[in-house]
DNA sequence: TGATTTTAGTTAAGTGCTTAACCAAATGGG
DNA sequence: CCCATTTGGTTAAGCACTTAACTAAAATCA
């Protein structure tokens, strides 16, 4: 056993305290939200392609919406597939470039985020809202400072 | 396209968007630390292994190993397997409960620790450290009330 | 204009995790 | 005691994502 590496582990520095309670703070948040996904038989991912379509006015194509999501092309196509077969997206062809799908939330997928993403919002701000008004503004600040570096 | 539905995604009340900026956030950093160990061939649930052993004196159940980094108990073995097959643990049988196994970190897996640890910790803490000392105390003070909560 | 490169999307293969099912050892109440 | 239950760990099956390989259409440019 090195007792140097001991001390080194167990004695962190702020900005290595900081992160790490940054990362296990996030991950019991984005639970609250997961499960309540889960519970509705849905899953965060789904969700948020619909709401990023609802965002640019219900119709985008697929390249666009995996980077805006954060997700590989190939798994936006693979996501994708399965919401069109469910009714809540449509793909058609673009009218002038053969390469291009558009896609386009239906009725059903905007009555789907109608029905829970109000609930789900709700959870969420529960558990946020140990803070106050002030100091959200303040966490919301620095989180900028810090993901703009 | 429902308009309400529109307006309902775009403007965010101010906790749901500290959380949505808190989850782009700590994507962002996580990112910058799981591309160090993937640059050096290792990955983050590695390391929290190791890490985890460390900070127990060198010795731990697999349960409470799983229990700590926050991964299930079958996860756990498939993580443990590989690390042995290369040496940076050692799997014993627990001398009294037949059950049980000890994990115990190797020399090998402490120097791995040695040599890759603070270059990781110091290309997190420089995207941390955008936030002064004060700033950080500040944010972590936050984190730790929305953590408890 | 026709060959080369770039872009959009899908399909295939692989990785890292999960849940479910399982086995063996220990515990605990009649 | 001993049988039912609990506990610790592994194995099997499945899910969500990734990277790599591919197809087809459009853009570039000599």
């Amino acid at each position: 056993m090195n007792d140097d590496l001991q001390q080194y582990v167990l004695d962190l520095p702020l900005p290595t305290l900081a992160f790490f309670t940054l990362v296990e703070t996030t991950a019991k948040l984005v639970d609250v939200s997961e499960s309540y996904w889960k519970a509705q038989g849905l899953n965060g991912a789904r969700i948020r392609i619909l709401v990023e379509l609802m965002k640019e006015g219900g119709t985008m194509l697929p390249s666009k919406l995996a980077q805006q999501i954060g997700v590989t092309k190939p798994n936006i196509s693979l996501l994708l597939t399965p919401l069109e077969n469910e009714g809540l997206i449509r793909r058609d062809n673009h009218p002038r470039d053969g390469r291009k799908s558009v896609i386009t939330i239906t009725n059903e997928g905007q009555h789907l985020l109608i029905h829970n993403l109000p609930a789900n919002r709700q959870q969420v701000s529960a558990k946020m809202n140990v803070l106050n008004d002030e100091e959200l503004k303040q966490l919301l600040a620095l989180l900028r400072k810090l993901k703009e570096a």
